[in-house]
DNA sequence: GCCCAGGTGGGTA
DNA sequence: TACCCACATGGG
């Protein structure tokens, strides 16, 4: 079996084994999203998202508003989503860059390329890799498959990437073996199998359906 | 009361 | 380049 057939192979189970979530209610206009993945960075998703709906509630979820806002009012709003401090702070000053660098919207990644809206997104501070292809991917669909760390552990796991292989590498490994139309399952399957069946240092659980087709991938890192 | 969730930026060798 | 650490909350 070729490593792109076996990656296929996985793909299937985990369509399988796995009921995609609903996106009618997930952002899809850029900045919140941006923000919204800005709050999940190293934070569960059930502070993440109670963090987001207390700073909807608040202010509106734009560029002008939130470069505005009282920096200690962010923080109020966003406290229960932990790293409240370095978070207010970011919010803030990414929604400035974007009101004087881009006019107050995030609408160029729909008209530039992913290599250009990348680097413009992960030039401003707080955006990393990570957040700027979360952006690209659930709002403009461009053809990126973001890495988190669910999807880094388990591809290595998988060994549909190489174990020393750093964010970009994995990425576009991961890339290169799906097609750009699977990028946001693989991408929800990937953090789904890792949440239940492959945990950061603990080995493959027994039960994980992939298991067969992983024949060394047994031990936790 | 400890361990886990988990991305970015800044610092050190 | 390759690692280490700060950031901070809520849930098991």
């Amino acid at each position: 079996m070729t490593q792109e057939e076996r990656a296929q192979e996985i793909l299937t189970i985990l369509r399988r084994t796995f009921s995609l979530p609903d996106w009618e209610t997930t952002p899809k206009k850029p900045f919140a999203t941006l923000i919204r993945t800005v709050l999940s960075q190293a934070t569960n998703d059930k502070n993440r998202d109670k963090a987001f709906k207390s700073l909807s509630e608040k202010f509106h979820i734009t560029p002008t508003v939130l470069s505005e806002a009282d920096v200690k009012a962010i923080e109020e709003a966003i406290r229960i989503g932990g790293l409240y401090r370095n978070k207010s702070r970011v919010i803030k000053e990414l929604s400035r860059a974007i009101v004087e660098k881009f006019n107050g919207t995030l609408d160029f990644i729909y008209s530039t390329s992913l290599e250009e809206a990348r680097n413009l997104l992960m030039a401003l501070s707080g955006i990393g890799p990570k957040t700027a292809d979360v952006v690209l991917l659930f709002s403009a669909n461009k053809p990126v498959l973001p890495v988190d760390t669910h999807v880094n552990r388990v591809s290595k796991r998988l060994e549909l990437a190489a174990s020393k292989a750093d964010y970009e590498r994995v990425r576009l490994t991961l890339q290169s073996l799906y097609s750009p139309n699977d990028y946001l399952a693989v991408h929800i399957l990937l953090i789904m199998l890792g949440r239940k069946y492959c945990k950061a240092r603990h080995p493959l659980h027994a039960s994980c359906p992939v298991n067969m087709l992983c024949p060394s991938a047994k031990l936790g890192d």
